[in-house]
DNA sequence: AACAAATATAGACAGCGTCAATATTTTCGT
DNA sequence: ACGAAAATATTGACGCTGTCTATATTTGTT
């Protein structure tokens, strides 16, 4: 096959391989983790149930191809956020954090996979560059918000710490509707405004 | 059967409810959570693999139910820590985020089943009532620490809101082990100590 | 053109959730 | 106390799953 045009399709199918993995992508939005399966991928695809075996040898090395792909769109999400946003620190701080939660919200089955496969970081080496892209962001907003502590990393360290258990911690109970439930009579769901402005990152030199 | 002594001994295996809760719970903890199956559970317990049917319709109810006695364990490891630390305040706040923290750090998987199933918690009614005992602990504690503004239920909330934010995050990244992938560089695994304080609660009323 | 590597297919097997049919035990009304 | 009814456990079946093996097809290289 000469394949004069595009530049990816090899042969039968031309990759599978990314194909695979946007079909979990899809999978997990439309039905969920208990839905993302070998066999469904493939089937999603076109291709036999074998066929995956070539490209990833197991579930989990397809899973983690898939939380690769999650990691990296993660960040996307969060520039995109910053991108629209005004360019002064406190506001870019809150741009990424919405970003942060939007993609939880948006994507609360592959973002618990994400948050659990990572503890596996060492077994699926292509997480780490991915995952690493996405705490980058953090790190940066971090930077731009605390500038001259950090010439001690230990203080930068704690507040890179700080904000993201915050953030994380606020995205996860977004993602599973913990909100909801919990302050069902008030009927509250907090969001991120309400609570975020509050702690008072600038007072962490001390 | 007479069943003199014990009252629980019903007839063939006598409450293999139960049983299959705790079997549920022991694999879990040992063998993670994609082991976690019915079968597995009917096989711990000595049972056919038809036998759970009659008390969990589904895997789901019964992972509900297993779900439901975490959240039991959880509030009694909060209540643990405090009832063993001073009873001041702050020193009860940090005593349930450690009670906190060490059940995520102790049992990673059954902690993660449990906030992601609590998306559900009206399909399963037993959770709710499991959950409002975890979760009375931390309205308990956010209560002294902030009793002046208790009379506002919106700062009550928002107090509330926050720190179990804080807490959860924590606890999650904790549990997912994030932490010391992510600051692989500097070997930093921050404890609960080295951020949770540099919080200001008593800045909250403004 | 021919050979080797990569890639896809097809079939098999065990384990899983779930359902239906059956057997056993307990409970309850009388 | 006894038989009926309900609760509980067993067994077998079905389709789905991951994974392995053998086989076929396509691609790339010489």
């Amino acid at each position: 096959m000469e394949d004069p045009g595009l530049n990816e399709t090899k042969y039968h199918h031309g990759n599978l391989k990314q194909a695979l993995v946007e079909a979990g992508l899809d999978i997990l939005r439309e039905d969920g983790l208990a839905a993302l399966s070998l066999r469904a991928c493939a089937a999603r695809v076109g291709v036999s149930h074998g066929a995956p075996k070539n490209h990833f040898a197991t579930l989990a090395v397809l899973q983690a191809a898939i939380v690769a792909e999650g990691f990296r769109q993660f960040a996307a999400t969060m520039r995109r956020h910053m991108n629209a946003a005004a360019k002064d620190s406190k506001t870019q701080v809150m741009a990424s954090a919405r970003g942060y939660v939007a993609f939880a919200e948006a994507n609360p089955d592959l973002f618990r996979l994400m948050f659990s496969m990572e503890r596996q970081l060492d077994v699926y080496p292509d997480l780490m560059p991915a995952s690493r892209e996405a705490y980058a962001v953090l790190r940066e907003v971090t930077q731009r918000i605390a500038p001259d502590s950090c010439e001690n990393p230990v203080h930068q360290t704690t507040n890179e710490t700080m904000l993201w258990t915050f953030i994380h911690g606020f995205a996860n109970l977004k993602a599973n509707r913990q909100f909801y439930t919990s302050n069902a009579e008030t009927g509250k769901d907090p969001e991120l405004e309400d609570v975020f402005p509050k702690l008072s990152y600038v007072e962490l030199e001390d």
